[in-house]
Order: C-alpha cells, then structure tokens, then sequence
DNA sequence: GCGTCCATGTCGATG
DNA sequence: CATCGACGTGGACGC
C-alpha cells in the first residue's frame, strides 16, 4: 500500500502531488483554508475557511466542514478533477455535463494532502431493507393475514411493479405495498395506484361498484407504523394497514 | 493552524493521536485497510479493503471508498467517537441513541493519519433553490398568469402551508404549489391536500359543485416541468401546470 | 419528540 | 438518455 503525504506544501509541491495522484487514480485528502463555489443546478458561494477536500478516481469531489453527515459542497461521480495554481492559490476545480456543472475550490493554504490507492472490498451486505421485508413476508405469509397466498413479487402493471401481489382466504386479489419505516400519505397514494391499476386490468371493482364491502382488488400497507394523515387516507380508499417490521423483534 | 499528521502509524501511536484529536475537536482523516461493521435501523457488513474514515467533533463519521459520493457507511452527527485497540487491531467505534445505533471500524493497517482543527467558515449562500423560486412569484406574479395576486406564502391549511396563495384575475383563489425542478404525481397529491384543504376552509367548490369550468379554488402548479403520469393527475383534478425555472435562465 | 417537506438529494433498475 | 421508487435517505422547521 502506498500512501503519499505532503505537510504544508506549497501551492506547486501539492500541485504536482495531485496530478500525480490523479495519474495513478488515487483517492486524495486535501487539508487546507479554502473557498468554494459552485454553479450548475443550483448555485453557491462559501467564503474562506478551513475544510477536508475529498477528490476521489471516480471523478466525486466532497468538501466537508466540521458539522454534518453531509458536505457542504460535492461534486457527483463521473465529473473530471483539474488542478491548478492561479492568482496566487491553488486552484481544484471538478466539472461535469448533463447537467453542467461546476465546483471550484481555492486554496490559499493548504495543510496536509494525502493520497493512496484505493481498490475492491465495495460490496456491502446490507440487512433490513425493503427487500428484506418481502423475503420475510413471501416465507411467512401468515404475517400479512391468515390466509394470505402471495402469488408473485415485483409484478408488472401499468402503474409500475406491485411489491407483492397475491390472493386473500376468500381468493380476493391483494395488493401489498411494502415500507421499512413508518410512512407517511405518499405510500399510500403509490398503494392505490397499483390497486387502480389491477382494478382495470381485470375489470373488476372500479369506483362505480366498489362503493361497499367488496372492493373487488384489496389493498395492503405493510410498515412498521402509519402518519395519522396516511392513515386517513387508506381509511378513504378501503386500505388495510399491517404492521410489521422489516425484520423480527429482538 | 495545526495540523498532526502520522504515517504508518502503529496501532498504540493511532490511538495516541485519535485520543488527542477527540480532545481538540479536530477532523480527522484516516486512511488505512479496515473491516466495517453497522448496527441499527439496519444492519450491515463490510469486508476487509482499503478506505478512508472521516471522523468529525459534531460526532459525525464517515466511511469512504473509491467510489460514490455517499459514504459506504456513516453514522449521523451526535454519536460519539472511541478508540481502542482490540484483538491486535485498531478499532474506531461511533456510537449513538434514539435509535441505539453502532459504527464499528477495525484497522488491521493504519496507513495515515491527520488531524486539522476546523471552524467557522461554514454558512453557504445557496441560489436557485424553492425559496428563490418563491420570490421570483411574488415580485413578478405575472410569471404564472396574467392577473395574478399573491395574498400569502406559506399560508397555513389543515393540510399543512402552502407555498403560495393568491387570487387570479377573476377574484378566484388560488393556491400554487412550487417545485424547483420536473416532478411527479406525489408534487400533484400535495397541490390537491392544500386545494381540498381550502376549499373545505371555505366552504365552496367541493366535489358536489365543481364538476363544470368554475372550480371555486384553483391549484397550479409550478415548476420546470412534469411527468407524463403527473400531467395526467393534474388534467384529472383540473389544476394547472406552468413551467418555470428557479432562477432565470441564463 | 413526531410530522411534514425540501434537496445541487443520491443511487439503482428499467424501458 | 428519462422515469420511477428506495434510502440506515439527511436536514430544517413547526407543533
């Protein structure tokens, strides 16, 4: 493993640094006081201070302050790093098209610039996702309800794919929207759109004849939990809600 | 400015130096072959491989690889940060509540570290966002029609605020919902919560009356440009689409 | 604390 | 390319 590392470099010495680590692909640690600008679908402007520059190979640009999960300013993968000293600063500058955009970092002093290759070891397992959700529900369908045959994942209609769809105890068609979290209105807007979907599909229980306990196609949200304002709402449409975690208890 | 900075480190003098960095509040960059490990709302986990941890004074931490611009995994500011070294490796744990969530990272190699103290610097003057859009409406109504009045931004409903209410040339309410890029159906679904919220609110226009052209409340919505499957809901409920940009085009 | 909504959201799958 | 929906979404603001 190599890891280059510069401390307080001058502008040229951390000028070549990062064209070398550009070269070799290299993910780059850029300590310096700074300002940063940028223009592209929105725009913005951050005056002089101190801050971490990530330039990664795949071309993504982070400046991270002190505070937050997030960076102040980024560039996303797929945009060129180019590097220079102008006006007396050391001057990084990461483009992209489609949209244009533009991030441009001025150092007036840089501190620390470190830069190593970094390769493989990317694939994350990750447990307790939506898909996790319906794996536990396709093995356990008793959890939905008693009685419930789920038929098939993922399945196709005009409205987009359905999470699950499958038949009740009494053979009534079920749609299923799965959700990891508690939710709020808008999965239950996404629910009905499935649901009206099947409804013309198979001719059955439109508006006109739905009107009392028998809605022809039913509708199920799965999640942990529901917002009073969703919870309305599947009220109004007939809706049931479930709740169900995307993995069991401890 | 002070900068620390350790090159191969041994895992004690790591430990050293993180010890030290906690204490000042400083960033820290840290770049060495590791294995991750997370735990709650999901959980997750992450081979040995080369990458960059950024571990902030917010409490904020970051795993970083070559690629992306999302860390691989995080753990959100307010956690806290300890070090120790276990079982021959370096192991940097960030820790939070509600929910109890973990960040385990376990260095086998520290292949370089520093620490800089980062502060002030951190207000983004940011242009082009909803907010601007909104200021545009108001200081050029025309923008949406002709004969357009803003009466409010942000005006409360039972359905939440609206962006913008106003009346159109004939006296008829409006409300405008804006968007600062193309949207789908849910940006329609919000339009018509705050519609229905507003005409319940004054008492006119509801289901019952607004089957011809005089809808009593109107709803428009702003934005650059929407779906196919939104301008379907928008024809549906008869509210109007204008496109316009966040800032004007250049 | 929860609810709601914006975001330069990012990211992946799919047509 | 655009559309659509998930995400450990994050973040701000209001109640």
């Amino acid at each position: 493993m190599t890891v280059t590392s510069v401390h307080d470099p001058s502008h040229r010495e951390a000028l070549w640094e990062l064209e070398d680590a550009f070269g070799r692909g290299d993910l780059v640690s850029l300590f310096g006081r700074c300002t940063v600008s940028y223009e592209g679908r929105a725009a913005s402007d951050l005056g002089a201070g101190d801050r971490l520059l990530v330039l990664k190979p795949d071309g993504a640009a982070l400046v991270h302050t002190d505070e937050g999960r997030q960076p102040v300013n980024w560039q996303p993968p797929g945009s060129e790093h180019h590097a220079a000293v102008r006006e007396g600063r050391l001057r990084v500058r990461s483009t992209r098209s489609n949209p244009d955009e533009t991030l441009t970092v001025r150092f007036s002093d840089v501190h620390q610039l470190s830069a190593m290759a970094v390769t493989g070891g990317r694939d994350l397992t990750l447990h307790g996702s939506e898909e996790d959700l319906r794996t536990r529900i396709v093995e356990r369908p008793e959890l939905v309800e008693p009685g419930f045959e789920p038929r098939e994942t993922e399945r196709p209609s005009s409205a987009g794919p359905m999470d699950v769809f499958g038949v009740d105890a009494d053979g009534t068609p079920v749609v299923v929207e799965l959700k990891r979290r508690r939710v709020g209105p808008d999965a239950v807007g996404q629910l009905a759109r499935y649901v009206r979907a099947l409804r013309e599909e198979l001719g059955v229980g439109d508006a006109g004849e739905a009107d009392d306990d028998s809605p022809a196609v039913r509708g199920i949200l799965v999640a942990p939990s529901v917002t009073d304002r969703a919870a309305e709402r599947l009220a109004d449409r007939g809706f049931d809600h479930v709740a169900l975690e995307p993995t069991p208890e401890e």
